[in-house]
DNA sequence: GATACTCCTCCCCC
DNA sequence: AGGGGGAGGAGTA
């Protein structure tokens, strides 16, 4: 390891937590070694403690990435406290909403809908091996993620060999949206919530769900409250929001997310993913 | 405006 | 072993 992170005294951080709860795609853990590609850089990062060690960066990026510039123990504490957000916070401690990439976050997303992260996990690489850029770097090798122009060059056939099934269409053709269109992601950052959301959902297989997910994990609008099956079930365990069998309605979809920004403030989209870690 | 069905792949259970 | 059923969102009819 090249460098240490000096993690400062008020600030939780659980790299462990932060790295499996479901929000990233492309990292792996070997032994106590997270290793993952960001940027176009393979990146490896360990923590023990306070102490946080990680090479194939610099610090500046580190702490882009992983927010660690971010107070997240006032964030914890604008919350409003119930017995169940308080557990959640609680027991994970140090989880932090990672900066994605928003090119990257939107193709994962695309990719997310209606199945389980391991799939995710296949299909996403699969895309990097096929049509992204080799990294050979400190002795690995490595795939960068494709960017818009890569997979956009190469339509439908090919992608399906990505194991994307139906969602090679979808991203076939936001690919050429976004190719042909570089300002895309300075436009929907100028926007409020609202407005970004509707620009974003105008991508072909980007619905509420999706666009949520992309506006709160490679943008940063944390009114963001994205809900699935899981944060359903959930938030009508907990606080009674609607019924959980069935289809999701639009109508369930908004009730449930209204009540995450009423009920947890402006920051709702963090709870949401404390919230998200407990799920099974 | 709400509902039902299709899209595809993986995984689990028999 | 191989097949059937379920899980998971968006789009369309």
């Amino acid at each position: 390891m090249k460098s240490v992170y000096p993690l400062k005294p008020d600030q939780p951080f659980n790299l462990d937590i932060t790295l499996s709860c479901g929000q990233v795609f492309r990292w792996e853990k070997r032994g106590d070694l997270w290793t993952g590609v960001s940027a176009g850089r393979v990146i490896s990062i360990r923590q023990s403690g306070r102490k946080i060690e990680y090479s194939g960066c610099d610090e500046e990026y580190l702490e882009y990435l992983f927010h660690l510039d971010f107070d997240l123990e006032s964030v914890i504490g604008s919350f409003s406290t119930d017995e169940y957000i308080g557990e959640a916070v609680e027991r994970y401690r140090g989880l932090r909403v990672m900066r994605q990439d928003p090119w990257e976050c939107l193709l994962s997303y695309l990719c997310a809908q209606n199945t389980g992260i391991p799939n995710i996990k296949r299909m996403l690489g699969n895309m990097a091996v096929m049509n992204g850029k080799k990294i050979v770097q400190g002795g690995q090798e490595a795939y960068a993620f494709p960017g818009a122009e890569d997979l956009s060059r190469r339509c439908d056939a090919d992608l399906k060999g990505c194991s994307t099934g139906y969602r090679s269409g979808y991203i076939c053709r936001t690919s050429s949206m976004i190719a042909d269109d570089p300002g895309w992601a300075d436009r929907i950052r100028s926007l409020d919530y609202t407005g970004a959301r509707k620009e974003i959902m105008k991508y072909p297989g980007v619905g509420r769900k999706v666009a949520d997910c992309i506006l709160l994990f490679g943008f940063q609008f944390y009114e963001s409250f994205p809900v699935d099956v899981w944060i359903r079930r959930i938030m009508n365990d907990l606080y009674g929001t609607g019924n959980p069998a069935g289809p999701l309605s639009e109508r369930d979809y908004d009730r449930i997310a209204d009540f995450g920004r009423e009920h947890f403030g402006n920051y709702a989209g963090y709870a949401q993913e404390y919230l998200f870690a407990g799920r099974q």
